[in-house]
DNA sequence: GCGATCAGCT
DNA sequence: CACAGCTGATCGC
């Protein structure tokens, strides 16, 4: 959830303190600036009462049972009071239910310490019957609760709730690719979703604007290779990335670890003392090349070409550093297309990386769930809970059956009519009977399907996804060739990176293509002007040789409209039709307990500003220690991936290299390098491109490709089209039959 | 003095 | 540009 920070003052008891209590509003004099996404989820359920979630303050003080969906501050809120203090030492009773990891990371902080007696760590994904016994009343209810994971960060959970007054989620903070949630298991019963009341869900990028976020994998892959081409330059080229002190990042630092042989330098990691497969790729010993410490004036010590930590040399040499910030609402703020690393400054990059569902992806897990109800735990800022729920009640029974007769009579029918069309054009999301007779993807299949965002798309689609993704579980590295270009032209229309540091403000594009970029891109669903072109009919012996086939899916399907085409922006796709797709299947069990996460779709490169289409290459080719999967567990269930100190390592763990052997690899004559990164970089990759492809991953990338084609393309296109003829291709691969289903 | 809150700043 | 969290000032207890 986006920060729950800022008190939200209520009738019963207003905020204390300082321009609440309208004693010190006049202080500074400053203007307030626009309050930051807020969170409107108050600790409780309408359906649970007495427990109280991420909010342990006021009248939530007073519940049966408290739950902690994750280990971020802002979910946090009075869990270390007095107030909570005091109700604990007279009750023995009151537990604080979460993950394992969580509760492991919550009393490693000593101010946390005192709940050590009535933290109460739940399996993931192991239903558990709690007796809920109202202290003074002796009244009992019991509630069963099964923790599923969230993808948020280690330990991130969503609270699936069931009992007499009907099984509610509430999701906390999540990120979750599409389909994710039909691999749950819990959330199904038998073959079915399960019928679920309501969910209280994190909207926090529930905007237009968020509408396509790289998925994990594109961004780490994004980051990875330009860490990689950095620190191969020389030993003392150091990357520092500049994250935000919280969980969150650890996929980030092992992945890097695991594919350099870098460990990352952190300030602190007694709290990972029991989580071995995240506490061998970080290290407090500052003589390394990744860095994500932390300090006060960190940006300050950037300018000076030191690190936060203090290093300025490393092995006898000045160090020559970078920064990356991740970040999510920069990229989506951009006017532009932009790639998942922009380059903002001469030394400065930011990074596209998000603890938190885009807006597809939202709209994609609601839809599966497709609850009575739906409260949004935040309004996305400069968001209004009316503009939220029309965006997710569409999604939702209750208004399908709000928008039945009895509103028919009003006039109203047409105009909400409109509006549900508007936004979810891709299918007919009010049948409930879809939502009844929605199957549950088979176990087997798990990690290999990649169900859609609709009950409807799925049953048109859900075979192609299955035949054409059989590979998936060989897919354990990525691989993609990248190129560095120094653009021209500015990436961003106003704001300029604070980190600005050059006076041209130079995008470096980070591009990964097909070799075949320009066959592939001509299987865009959607092509821009630029690619119109020389667009030109796909050709079936490429499609079915094994390139990668290209259709922006979403772009197409799931189209933002009336309600998106406002301020939509397809942050990484821009149509263009050159998806670039990463293929990895599984999101690495650092980032919480979970997931074996297919990345969501490829995002399509800018062709506008591609000036070096690269080069498909292969990770093996560059990784230190040979063929190491960049996501080490995708093979593991996502109770396994679950980061706990009981868990076994996940495979290929203990070969981290040592770093200097990685780097000097690639280090060769580049001890000169330092002055101008971008060159160099560019040096470096283009020795490297020549670096042949595997074979298999030729499969593998075919296989991912069908994530591009969980929705059907939009029918009743008069002549084909190229996309409408890579559809049919798609389904003739498939071996299905190739009449289109009738779309509302 | 401590905790809560807010402004300001990453 | 804001995903989360720190610091310091201020206020209430």
């Amino acid at each position: 959830m986006a920060p729950l920070k800022k008190a939200v003052p209520t009738p019963d008891r207003p905020a204390r303190g300082g321009a609440a209590s309208g004693l010190a509003g006049g202080r500074g004099g400053g203007r307030k600036r626009a309050p930051p996404a807020m969170s409107r989820f108050g600790g409780r359920t309408r359906e649970y009462p007495a427990l109280s979630i991420d909010r342990f303050d006021r009248d939530n003080l007073r519940a049966r049972a408290f739950f902690l969906s994750h280990c971020h501050k802002d979910h946090m809120m009075g869990l270390r009071a007095t107030a909570l203090k005091r109700r604990l030492e007279v009750s023995l009773k009151v537990k604080l239910y979460c993950s394992p990891v969580t509760k492991e990371l919550l009393l490693t902080n000593w101010k946390y310490k005192f709940w050590e007696n009535h933290i109460v760590a739940l399996e993931v994904e192991t239903p558990t019957q709690i007796s809920l016994e109202d202290e003074t009343s002796g009244e009992k209810e019991d509630v069963v609760v099964t923790l599923l994971p969230a993808g948020h960060c280690p330990g991130s959970v969503m609270f699936l709730f069931e009992g007499e007054n009907g099984t509610v989620l509430y999701t906390g903070d999540f990120r979750l690719a599409k389909g994710e949630a039909a691999r749950m298991e819990l959330l199904h019963s038998g073959t079915r979703v399960k019928d679920i009341q309501s969910v209280y869900l994190d909207t926090t990028f529930c905007d237009p604007k968020f509408y396509h976020i790289p998925s994990r994998e594109e961004c780490l892959n994004g980051i990875l290779e330009l860490v990689r081409s950095w620190t191969s330059l020389s030993h003392n080229h150091v990357v520092w990335l500049n994250c935000k002190a919280a969980y969150g990042y650890e996929y980030l630092f092992i992945n890097l670890s695991e594919e350099l042989g870098i460990k990352v330098h952190t300030n602190k990691l007694d709290m990972f003392r029991n989580m071995p497969e995240i506490l061998c790729h970080v290290t407090t010993d500052q003589r390394t090349q990744i860095h994500a410490c932390r300090h006060p004036r960190e940006d300050d010590c950037f300018r000076g070409n030191r690190l936060p930590c203090g290093m300025t040399y490393l092995n006898g040499t000045p160090v020559h550093v970078i920064s990356i910030k991740p970040s999510t609402m920069w990229f989506g703020e951009r006017k532009k297309k932009t790639n998942v690393i922009v380059r903002t400054g001469e030394r400065t990059y930011r990074a596209c990386f998000s603890f938190h569902s885009s807006y597809s992806e939202i709209k994609d897990f609601l839809s599966y769930i497709c609850p009575v109800n739906v409260y949004p735990n935040v309004l996305p800022m400069g968001g209004t809970e009316d503009k939220v729920l029309e965006i997710l009640k569409p999604l939702c029974r209750s208004y399908r059956r709000i928008m039945e007769p009895r509103y028919k009579p009003l006039g109203t029918l047409k105009r909400a009519h409109k509006r549900e069309l508007s936004d979810t054009d891709e299918d007919d999301l009010f049948e409930s009977e879809l939502i009844s007779t929605r199957p549950k993807i088979p176990k087997w299949q798990r990690g290999e399907s990649r169900p859609s965002s609709t009950g409807q798309a799925e049953n048109s689609e859900g075979n192609i996804n299955e035949s054409t993704e059989s590979y998936k579980g060989t897919t354990t590295y990525t691989s993609f060739k990248v190129d560095f270009v120094d653009c021209e032209e500015s990436n961003d229309d106003d704001d300029d990176d604070d980190d600005e540091e050059e006076p041209e403000k130079n995008t470096v594009q980070f591009l990964s293509h097909e070799p075949n970029a320009t066959s592939t891109a001509n299987f865009s669903g959607v092509t821009s002007d630029q690619q119109e072109s020389n667009a030109s009919v796909p050709c079936w012996d490429e499609f079915f040789t094994g390139n990668k086939l290209e259709e922006s899916s979403e772009n197409e399907d799931n189209l933002p409209s009336s309600a998106d085409a406002g301020g939509s922006q397809s942050l990484f796709s821009d149509s263009d039709g050159v998806s670039d797709s990463t293929h990895i299947s599984s999101v690495n069990s650092s980032q919480s307990t979970h997931i074996s996460e297919q990345g969501s779709q490829g995002w399509d490169s800018q062709m506008d500003t591609v000036l070096i289409t690269s080069q498909e290459r292969s990770a093996l080719d560059l990784s230190t220690g040979g063929s190491r999967a960049v996501f080490p567990v995708l093979q593991e269930s996502p109770r396994d991936t679950q980061l706990d100190s009981s868990r076994g390592k996940p495979p290929g763990q203990d070969r981290l290299c040592a770093h200097d052997g990685a780097c000097g690899l690639e280090s060769k004559g580049c001890e000169k390098a330092a002055e101008d990164g971008t060159a160099h970089i560019q040096d470096v990759l283009a020795e490297i491109s020549d670096s042949s492809r595997t074979p298999d991953l030729e499969l593998r990338r075919d296989s991912q490709s069908s994530s591009d084609f969980e929705i059907p393309l939009t029918p009743g296109a008069e002549a084909p089209q190229p996309d409408k003829l890579h559809y049919l291709y798609k389904k003739l691969a498939a071996g299905e039959n190739i009449i289109t289903e009738k779309k509302v």
